[in-house]
DNA sequence: TTACTCTTTGAAAGCGCTTTCTTGATGAGG
DNA sequence: CCTCATCAAGAAAGCGCTTTCAAAGAGTAA
């Protein structure tokens, strides 16, 4: 169909030296003499040649890509991790391929094993369905960098959320604020979600302040899951004066059901949220949430993949501070509930 | 470092046969014999064999992959496309490869090389600031599909969103409810944009209403940019009962400033948005858009690169229907904007 | 001049697979 | 019983590149 490109054989021939030489200059692997180079350099612009990956790979090993292994690609939480993926590996002209397990193991192994068989020179693993030893398994392979596991295995490399520390910040802010009666919006079943709610444990009993097992709610991580938890919290007899979302999706649902319900934010219930996605700064109030620097989480986990490919054995765990943003979704306690 | 993988050639070696028989059974693709069959197939099981991909790539032609030319890997629009792409994708043993551009033509240029280096099967550009010339060069290299340009070019296959008839569908709600001052918030230079307008002006003049020029503000298809042009709206000396924000992103944002201005959606402002993002059914109120498949227009586009692959010379643009979602921002015209 | 070291370049092997071309073997038809 | 299709299976070439190894030149010191 369209008409074969050019090799580097055809790009040898017509510069009049050997493949060998072409290869040299293509890799700056070996001095040639500049008479040479400049000829070969001009063909290849001539002829529009451009290297074949596959043969390239074949014979030298890399691929020059990198797996990356995530549950929703479309998610705006991920999404922003693979932005920064995305960029430090473009710059070291590596390629991510994405794949996603959405949520279903099968589906994700499935995944995985077409990743493998790309041959990639390293994998990133955002969130998963995988077991530690699977992972653990694929680590003696391959370099390997995971994230949100950061306390859970030595063995595994991973760049950590801080979300300990972001679970003790949303509690204390409201602590400080004089909350003394909180609901939390709970995420699935999930490293990251357990991380954050230990953190809320943690510094809401350094503050004396209990945490009402009826007022924990579990939701989906999405906007539907925590519109629903909103609304059964609402319908509990217990009253609160604030909530803590796990994430900001589950706040945002949560917002409509307490507007729904005719409670006004801040003034009747202030709302805590989780991972200031960009449009978090946009919610009727603009919603005060945790942040994670999760495109600079994505980047590093770039950036350590390619550092452990290239055999620094860079095993310590790394991880970024949490910080809180404070937006108009949370006041002073009014009261209650009501 | 890692021990080398099984090759054909082990399996062939093991099983006490010639790589070609291994190779026929691998991809059916002659008869053989059941017992070697059966034992070749042991053989790989016992191995953990699989193919590299890179050999075969280099020795049979294709790649098994199909390069995705992007904007904005993490805006929530294109993630819905992404991820029918994937699905589609996936379930024929191809892998999409996603690159992003950010806007930047440059950066956009450069990653298209990176996809063409890795010998991609097939190209589906979602949005681009490429000319329409340098794709049909493209096209003459490869299976190409684009969204969004459908009536621009006809040597160009391309997967259309229905964003004249969707941008009539919005204008023609708003008059139906009464509606006869309507702002507009325009999204940038972009073909998407430049026809969802077309089909406002068309279905406003067929209505003999007068869409004023200093009621259309341009912003940038994101959240800011909607927050600015709407408060550039609300300046104006003109009243107007309606805006029509041409992504839901921009509505969101012309929400909260109409919010913080202490409009009242739909009381005193109607808003219909385009896209229905995920997010969409959860703002404050539940926003009233246009809708696109785009999951759909995503999968579409990714079986038709697949069938132009195969020989199929399907250039007949497609194009899905746009629906319009009614929520709760938009109601009866109260009077003006005050 | 001779012996020796660098340095640039070419020849050739090989990466793991597909595919064409051959070769035997088996069975059918005469 | 012999000839001719028929078919399973192997041999080998080749995909486009990298890389080792060897060779030829060029420069240097004695």
């Amino acid at each position: 169909m369209s008409k074969k490109r050019p090799s580097l054989g055809l790009v040898a021939k017509l510069s009049g030296v050997s493949p060998s030489t072409v290869s040299r200059i293509l890799n700056n692997t070996a001095k040639v003499s500049d008479s040479k180079k400049e000829t070969v350099l001009r063909v290849i612009e001539e002829t529009g040649f451009r290297p074949n990956l596959a043969a390239r790979t074949l014979a030298g090993g890399r691929t020059m890509s990198i797996g990356v292994l995530t549950q929703y690609i479309d998610s705006p939480f991920y999404g922003e991790a693979i932005r920064g993926i995305e960029e430090v590996l473009a710059s070291e002209d590596y390629t991510a391929l994405f794949a996603s397990g959405r949520g279903d193991r099968e589906l994700e192994l499935e995944r995985l094993n077409m990743l493998m068989e790309r041959n990639i020179d390293g994998l990133i693993v955002l969130s998963s369905t995988l077991e530690d030893n699977e992972l653990e398994a694929l680590a003696k392979e391959l370099p390997v960098v995971l994230t949100g596991r950061a306390t859970l295995n030595q063995k595994l490399t991973s760049i950590g959320f801080d979300n300990l520390g972001g679970g003790a910040l949303a509690l204390g802010h409201l602590a400080e604020l004089g909350h003394e009666v909180i609901a939390v919006i709970d995420g699935p079943d999930d490293p990251d979600a357990k991380l954050r709610m230990d953190g809320i444990r943690a510094e809401s009993s350094q503050r004396g302040i209990d945490l009402i097992p009826e007022l924990i709610e579990v939701g989906d991580f999405n906007e539907l899951g925590g519109y629903r938890a909103m609304v059964r919290l609402l319908d509990k007899p217990t009253d609160f004066s604030a909530v803590i979302a796990l994430n900001d999706q589950m706040a945002y649902g949560a917002m409509l059901a307490l507007s729904e319900s005719g409670f006004v934010i801040p003034e009747d219930v202030s709302l805590v949220g989780f991972d200031d996605l960009p449009h978090s700064a946009f919610t009727m109030p603009p919603l005060t949430t945790i942040s994670q620097p999760v495109n600079r989480i994505g980047a590093m986990a770039a950036s350590t993949v390619l550092a452990i490919g290239e055999g620094f054995n860079q095993s310590v765990d790394q991880s970024v501070a949490a910080s809180i943003v404070v937006r108009k979704s949370t006041g002073f306690p009014k009261n209650t509930k009501g």
